[in-house]
DNA sequence: CGATAAACGAGACGGTACGTCGCGTCTTGGT
DNA sequence: ACCAAGACGCGACGTACCGTCTCGTTTATCG
């Protein structure tokens, strides 16, 4: 006599944990070419058909497992200073893309990039919502007065989060905390003289 | 055992330029996904077989062509400042990453990260060599007293190149000459007061 | 317990004119492959579910919409003669494989042949039928003297009709009046010479 | 130093025999409808791939499987008299009728009629074949005067051929000699009397 | 100038996964 | 009592590329 006995009134399939599971699992076992819809509907225990009767692609059914998963949540710190926000902020990035958990889903959502709108999506809404939360940091150091009115949060971030992801993607060379403090510190001091 | 026997002077294949065209066109215009061997084969006017017989996937096929290819040259600036030259490098690497030719290639090499390990390389060998190249500029900036001895240049150029791609692939968004000197202005001069 | 409080007093569902109808159209428009449970249930405005309620499969459902119907109608002529007869009865059966009504569930029922009883008991029943309804043909034949009085009727039927489809569906040449009567004429006067 | 090793000179998957008898077991073990390419190929120990590259639909396969296999071959009878010969020639269209062997590939030949060319075509031209070969049966009746010459040998098979099967398929009755004997005598002497 | 050996064209093949279709079953709620 | 809605498991479909294989044919230098 409850709502339903379907599970399904909140349109997602019977077994949407399962396959949630499994697709996950999956990217991090196999990386993003070893997820197969196939592979996922047999280790989800549910028919293909199931699969593609609530999602169009892989890509989908991986969005739909990131938004509904854990893995990508984090916490925005509060150390007392910009430069300590910032250093934690990027250590929670650095963490991000070479964890065991979420290189795999951050490595596929990052190369998803322009042809794979779905997963695209998921890059850009996780990075919006990041932006929102850590807003606090900006404003905090504008209180402090260690940020200028009309300072760019966005822009510092890109930075940050870009050359991290240079370094380990693209140049295949490990980041160390010195890194981050480095960059940090570029981002806040600027290499100019003077 | 001087010069070989064969005509096959340089180990490639005969037909080496067909194969090489192909491929790029067809990543051009099918994107990483649509560009299959047996595609290539069929531009190329070659056989599945030889492609195999050179090269062992489709990202050495592309590798090689992209290492025969001038698509990845790019100029390195001397405005007679620094921050004319980041400029003008930024303005290089979003031509780059935009360009009609270059786009989904860059595209490709960028997605390839750590799991295509010919084709990471293409984007290490590439930015391993304008560091190189990119090198002068930051000497004249030092020679002009505009950056510290100590400055750290592939830092900087981390940064800078991190930041626009995370702008163009990650937000989606346009990036104007305005955000480029920003990006360097930030990278220059830092975001923190005074 | 009179007439039942449902409207279902036949023990048929209550759409199954719609069903019925759908059926049919269905069968003359993509012939008895493209004839699926599903499409009869979309085009009769009915859930699948209620097809099977009332049916155990597609041939059921045919065999019903077919007794239903009065497609398989015909009339018993009566000319004055055995061979007038026999002509026209040859004629009737010509209509029922070639008309575009009546052809497609001609050659469903014709192959359903020995795997599927249900629409095999429809060609059976409706043979039967007719054989009963064609009797007076010959027994006015007998009377005329046309007929001994021990000619087998059914196997005279049985090569007008078998005929008739033979030069149909295996031969697949037309069969025109001629032909017809040239059956008729083999049947009635044999082949042998004296 | 052969003309070919790959055994496929001759426009012929290497496994043709497997697959061919694979095809008219499991015709003959499920039927028609348990025919599956599918199941084909496993059974074949082929891929499915192979099947599809030699031929369009099962039909085809099974078209193929039937004109390489004996399974339609029919001996012509000579027994001196041309009641002897139809008699026996029913015989013989009665058994491939009913054949364990050959009854399954006969009902789906025949009831492949208008929807099914490939099959079809099988069945005429298995019949055009028989027709050739039946030829000097009635030959020699006219020779021995047992019938005229403008006799039509071809309705007469019709007939005969077409009252077997609508005896057998359709009113799912056995067919004994005596009734083979019936038929004969019916198309030889005619029913009517004097 | 002809032998020789690498490179190549042709194309069949086994294999994995794709995305789709229709089947027949089931549960729930609504009428 | 019926039935509309619709999720689901299932088996098969027909297709696309994959990467491998065998075989006969260039081709172009070397002896």
């Amino acid at each position: 006599m409850d709502i339903a006995s379907d599970g399904n009134t909140s349109g997602r399939p019977r077994r949407a944990d399962a396959i949630f599971t499994a697709t996950l699992e999956l990217l991090a076992d196999k990386g993003y070419e070893g997820l197969t819809m196939e592979s996922v509907a047999i280790r989800a225990g549910v028919n293909k058909t199931t699969l593609y009767r609530w999602w169009k692609s892989k890509d989908e059914v991986l969005a739909a497992a990131l938004t509904d998963s854990e893995l990508l949540t984090f916490a925005v710190p509060d150390t007392g200073s910009l430069r300590g926000d910032l250093i934690e902020t990027s250590r929670g990035i650095h963490e991000l893309l070479t964890g065991t958990a979420t290189a795999p889903i951050a490595a596929a959502v990052l190369a998803a990039a322009p042809r794979r709108p779905a997963l695209a999506a998921i890059g850009r809404a996780f990075f919006a919502d990041r932006a929102e939360r850590e807003h606090p940091i900006f404003r905090r150091a504008i209180d402090r007065g260690e940020l200028p009115e009309q300072a760019d949060p966005r822009l510092m971030m890109d930075m940050l989060a870009g050359a991290i992801w240079f370094r380990l993607f693209l140049r295949a060379e490990p980041v160390r905390d010195a890194d981050l403090a480095a960059a940090v510190d570029l981002v806040l001091g600027g290499a100019a003289t003077g």
